[in-house]
DNA sequence: GCAAGGTC
């Protein structure tokens, strides 16, 4: 009797081969795919592990050719699917051949029950073997054993509902991208995609919707009554209880009634303390957001480090839904790894408890662990073995988190004061770390003391200051990551493992971009989002996910059949198809104004600035007449500005003409030009704007010595023109750097094409050139 | 060349 096994992947089969044979099992190969296999109670067991889907869908070869193909008439062509990892496909197909029994032994979810038919379907081809489904939610000893003395029937309405979402995305995200970037290509030329999905289009959608609240935003005035009160040489500082005041007149009022006041008294004190506990073991949403937050490391990057300790073994799986731990991790083992480094005052306090308990969350994938340390490790070690920049920061971070997790609450004491000031409140509050439980491993929160003078009930505090100041309310602020992440989340919008990815392909796509830990939206981003707003606001918000996770979910439940949800599903996708093409004119004008502008802006020879009248692109023009600054926006705007004749024209990006020019020009090497104003030389400012370059003191006079640098020499001259000279090297391009170690002038970097730049002094009298006279 | 989901 031959037993064939199917796994996720060759880390879960090694681990149930382990459980299975009970430590006594053969590492084989079929063409580089590890099988492992033993034999138990007169059974031979072979088990495989296979890469996540081995297949996948996509449209027949004669529809791959954009061009020759109308997008529509992808909504009316069913996918097929192909194996994508033919090695993987020939292993199943050789042991499927001498199976008697095949288990699919995949994770107990959607997907996994959808690769394990992936498996089976292959296996079919060469066995009549029966397939029979190991379910299990752990990759524990326990779990393993009893799921496979407890063998179902493979579920095939979990694993179709899986195929109808695979079906319905491609069809959606092929078509709808096939439209919007040919149509854009109409209007403007560009290599570029115009890609919608219903994860990347609704994750697009939330930067979108922040935006649109910054952009709308109207700032409003308040006014605050703040005091400064003082008690035994000790400042602090109270606000009035009436906080932000939104009408000037009531501000004024209560401000006049106090503002001389030198006196007040303390009217209420109280005191409590506070408990802030440490945070939930970490899954993978909650990692990527610490990481980004904490770390300033992307999701994308974070997951990518996460997975590579992990094969290095240094931490657990990092794909989990997870944050509590099972009843019984061993945590001790861990723990005593890092019993003696830099936690060991905080390990040895967990481990001398009777019993180690984490403040654990709710959410259970029952799949894996949170993610945490297997074992300690010094940086050094993390360092050799994964070789990515942030490798030992992720790391730290994992630790400290484990750590902190099994840690005690943060202990603050919290006072509150009221001061009255003739009759009128303040309120003032102080807060002393008393006791830094968790925080003490955890130094990414910060929470600083914030000290108040000890006083009593009825004492009397001096008024140092009072003050009434106005101030405008404050719009929204952009997104982090980790926010984005959270949204994501909540709203369903992928997975664990695939939440970085469609924020990497929007980034990828140009439609936003990360300015630090903030996302920042960019033209394509905002003018797409803005008009699919428009014509199919489904599909900017998490709706559309929302939609076909619910088709989907009857197809599990066994409420409709997958043809019939693919039908829906289908029609669905057409009705969203018919307005964007209803639409279009709309919508790819814009689109791909801000594309060529875009494109503009990147063409950095020839870019020249935002045009004042219109906002579009300004840039200089070419033609055989002649040339020109000219703006995108032409036709409908006309604006134009004149360019000297001859010279090769250099844009300045860090001068901005003072007047109203839009922007300043080198003109070959001998002069300025403002973009809208004329040449430099015929304006007042000029001394002002093009400062000459002083290098030093002149040796013969009061002067200073400058560069002076015309068609075919240049050199240092005197400010006051007393007839010094000094030449200067005649090849290289030539900058002025920092001042010079052992004299007050400058040092100039000379760098001549194909060599090595120089950085010297050129003082005739330095010291420095005695000994360094090269 | 297009989506999203696994895994490496």
């Amino acid at each position: 009797m031959s037993i064939v096994v199917f796994t996720e992947k060759n880390k879960a089969a090694a681990q149930i081969a382990g459980i299975l044979s009970e430590g006594g099992f053969n590492r084989a190969s079929i063409d580089g795919i590890p099988v492992y296999d033993f034999k138990k109670n007169g059974k031979e067991w072979r088990i495989m592990g296979l890469s996540g889907h081995i297949m996948g869908y996509d449209f027949p070869p004669e529809y791959s050719n954009w061009r020759e193909c109308d997008p529509a008439v992808l909504l009316d062509t069913d996918p097929v699917k192909n194996v994508l990892k033919k090695p993987y496909a020939t292993a199943i197909s050789r042991l499927a051949g001498q199976a008697d029994e095949l288990i699919l032994a995949c994770d107990f979810d959607r997907e996994g029950e959808n690769i394990g038919f992936e498996a089976k379907s292959i296996a079919e081809k060469s066995s009549r073997a029966p397939v029979k489904r190991a379910r299990f939610s752990s990759l524990s000893a326990s779990e393993i054993k009893k799921a496979f003395g407890n063998l179902v029937e493979p579920n095939e309405n979990l694993a179709m509902s899986a195929e109808a979402r695979q079906i319905l995305d491609l069809k959606m995200g092929a078509a709808f991208t096939r439209f919007m970037t040919l149509s854009v290509r109409e209007h403007a030329r560009t290599k570029g995609i115009i890609s919608i999905g219903p994860c990347q289009t609704p994750t697009c959608g939330f930067v979108y919707e922040r935006e649109r609240l910054i952009r709308d935003f109207k700032a409003k005035d308040f006014w605050k009554i703040e005091g400064i009160f003082s008690h035994s040489a000790k400042d602090f500082k109270g606000t009035h209880r009436a906080g932000n005041i939104t009408e000037k007149a009531k501000a004024d009022e209560i401000f006049k009634r106090i503002k001389d006041c030198k006196k007040g008294t303390v009217a209420k004190k109280r005191e409590k303390e506070s408990a802030v506990n440490p945070p939930y073991p970490l899954n993978t949403t909650e990692f990527l957001k610490r990481a980004s937050k904490y770390l300033g490391i992307s999701p994308e990057t974070a997951l990518e480090v996460a997975e590579q300790l992990y094969l290095a073994g240094f931490t657990s799986y990092p794909r989990t839904e997870t944050n509590k731990y099972a009843d019984d991790f061993d945590f001790k083992t861990i723990l005593v790894g890092f019993s003696s480094g830099e936690f060991r005052e905080q390990v040895m306090d967990i481990l001398s408890r009777s019993q180690i308990k984490s403040r654990n969350g709710t959410k259970d994938g029952h799949d894996h662990p949170p993610i945490y340390p297997i074992r300690a490790a010094g940086r050094q070690e993390i360092e050799k073995s994964v070789r990515m920049p942030d490798a030992w920061k992720v790391y730290d971070l994992i630790v400290r988190h484990f750590i902190a997790n099994l840690m005690p609450p943060a202990i603050f004491d919290k006072t509150r004061l009221e001061v009255h000031v003739r009759g009128e409140i303040f309120d003032a509050t102080g807060s002393i770390l008393k006791d830094a439980g968790w925080l003490a491993v955890y130094p990414f929160e910060n929470k600083n003391d914030k000290l108040l003078p000890n006083l009593e009930l009825n004492d009397e505090v001096d008024v140092k200051k009072l003050s009434n100041t106005r101030s405008k309310t404050s719009p929204p602020k952009r997104l982090t990551e980790a926010e984005l992440l959270t949204l994501m989340d909540k709203n369903g919008i992928g997975t664990k493992a695939t939440a970085p990815s469609h924020i990497e392909t929007n980034k990828k796509r140009g439609y936003f971009e990360t300015k630090g830990k903030t996302i920042a939206i960019l033209d394509t981003g905002f003018t797409l989002m803005e008009s699919l707003d428009s014509s199919v606001p489904i599909l900017v918000k998490p709706d559309i996910r929302a939609r076909i996770e619910a088709l989907i979910q009857d197809v599990e439940d066994g409420k409709k059949s997958f043809d019939s949800t693919l039908e829906e599903g289908s029609h669905l996708i057409r009705e969203m198809y018919s307005q964007l093409r209803s639409g279009k004119e709309q919508i790819v004008t814009k689109l791909a104004g801000t594309i060529t502008d875009e494109s503009i802006a990147a063409d950095k020879k020839n870019f020249v600035g935002e045009c004042p009248e219109c906002g579009r692109m300004l840039r200089i023009v070419r033609t055989d007449k002649g040339r020109f600054v000219g703006c995108s926006g032409y036709p409908s705007c006309k604006n134009t500005y004149p360019l000297p004749k001859k010279g090769a024209l250099n844009v300045l990006r860090s001068k901005q003409c003072e007047k109203e020019g839009v922007a300043v020009i080198k003109v070959g090497n001998k002069y300025h030009w403002s973009v809208g104003m004329g040449p430099c030389f015929t304006c007042d400012s000029e001394k002002k704007c093009f400062p000459p370059e002083v290098i030093g003191t002149c040796p013969k006079c009061d002067g200073s010595m400058f560069i002076i640098t015309t068609k075919d020499t240049r050199f240092l001259a005197c400010t006051e023109r007393c007839g010094y000279t000094q030449s200067l090297p005649k090849e290289g391009r030539l900058t002025v750097k920092g001042k010079c170690k052992h004299c007050d002038w400058k040092q100039i970097r000379v760098k001549p094409k194909e060599k090595d730049a120089n950085e010297f002094c050129i003082n005739l009298r330095c010291s420095s050139r005695k000994s360094n006279s090269g």
